[in-house]
DNA sequence: CCAATTTTGTTCTCACGTTCACAAACTCCT
DNA sequence: AGGAGTTTGTGAACGTGAGAACAAAATTGG
């Protein structure tokens, strides 16, 4: 009785194509915008900029949903794509941490449109708190909880400074928050069956940074190597 | 004649390990911050929230900067990661596209005290030049050259739309940028030599998404398993 | 209708990353 | 000095992911 449909929700796909399905789907949409109904996995592959056989290998995760000879029909894939990630509803999501950060992600119209609604901003400064941002008011972060059993809010964004980040996750698991965007710098720890994802600048320009300083060791070690191999002369 | 020293400049890190060295810098500030002189790999994992096993290997890949039923001394280890990654020096960085997000990164502090200066903010609209922002004017794209030239610059940030991001990218790559902070929901090709990473905010929230559907799923699909079980009843 | 062509979906192999488990090396206490 | 107790660094096993290569399935042209 091991039956299993396209669609059996049972099926795992791996971490690493979850990852790659909002590209592909941005750059399926992007193809849709410019006119195009059909692509082969190669156009797609470049536009969303990986290797073929591996988006191939991605959408097979997901099911048959090409045609052998032609391709994709953008946007019925599209649609697909979007069911798996579970964008054609929209996501009640709530921001905490009104600073500089959280102005631009309070302004930011890709939530939107992309499956998420920004339902409140929260803040601890009573000054902020009555202020419009982006349309919607700033509440206290007391109230959290409330806004979260009216609109069913399951993920939640900090953007606050680090001290604060560990308190404001505890509280959202607490209110029972199964999802956590955390751009503050720290490391917040949460039980099992929440899920958090760290967004982070500073990290991702100090990991430029080191293949930026190889590059110039680099360059270095070769002219050291040159000097060196012309010193050994052809004593080998 | 091999013999490589622990310095050697030709010893490869792992990328996985690269990408976490930031974070056990970031959680060793904040052990020294708290006095502590002195933390086992088991306290440095809990307080960088990997593996100490992981933590550990990582660090072997730099040296051995540890002692054996002792640990790492904090400042020591802290010296040797942030040489490694390169932040003992400061970088310039120029950043392009002042909206909402550009400001916030102006003025996020992380930056400057974690080896970066914002050495010039850049954009293409004229009703934004020549205001400030975080202390630094806002300058016309078209200075992006001269800029780079003058303070060295080798990493840049794009913070703009996503269908400038290209040209953008193209421009700084011609200029001789050879590093790339992405924030534009756009994916951009650079010829090889040049490194660009992306950080895009709906794609995190998009992983959730899917995550949390399946949590939801995966309850109804437990539901439904226990009533069809239940069915079956002992009719193995 | 059949051969040639195109393109998907999948299999196989290799590389990379994670985790376990333990020997080596150090400190502390008697 | 020597044994007990800690903690590092690393070898080995395991799991996941990437990419090449190819069979299967569709279209196109004669």
């Amino acid at each position: 009785m091991s039956t299993r449909s396209s669609t059996d929700a049972n099926r795992v796909i791996p971490e690493a194509t979850v990852a790659r399905l909002p590209v592909y789907l941005r750059a399926l949409t992007a193809l849709a915008d410019s006119g195009i109904r059909t692509c082969s996995s190669e156009d797609l592959a470049i536009a969303a900029g990986v290797n073929s056989a591996k988006l191939r290998k991605d959408l097979s995760h997901l099911g048959s949903y090409g045609t052998r000879g032609v391709g994709y029909d953008v946007d019925y894939l599209r649609y697909q794509i979007a069911r798996e990630i579970g964008v054609t509803q929209d996501w009640p999501v709530v921001i905490v941490g009104i600073g500089n950060l959280g102005h631009a992600l309070a302004n930011y119209s890709g939530f939107r449109s992309r499956g998420f609604r920004v339902v409140a901003l929260l803040d601890a400064d009573p000054d902020l708190i009555g202020q419009t941002v982006a349309g919607v008011a700033v509440r206290a972060f007391d109230e959290l909880e409330a806004i979260v059993q009216e609109h069913d809010v399951a993920i939640g964004v900090i953007a606050t400074p680090a001290v604060a980040a560990q308190s404001v996750a505890d509280r959202m698991v607490a209110i029972g928050i199964t999802s956590i965007l955390n751009f503050a710098p720290a490391v917040v720890a949460v039980p099992d069956g929440v899920d958090v994802r760290k967004v982070d600048l500073s990290i991702e320009l100090q990991i430029l940074a080191y293949h930026e300083q190889r590059k110039a060791n680099g360059a270095d070690a070769a002219a050291a190597a040159a000097l060196a191999s012309s010193a050994d002369g052809g004593a080998a």
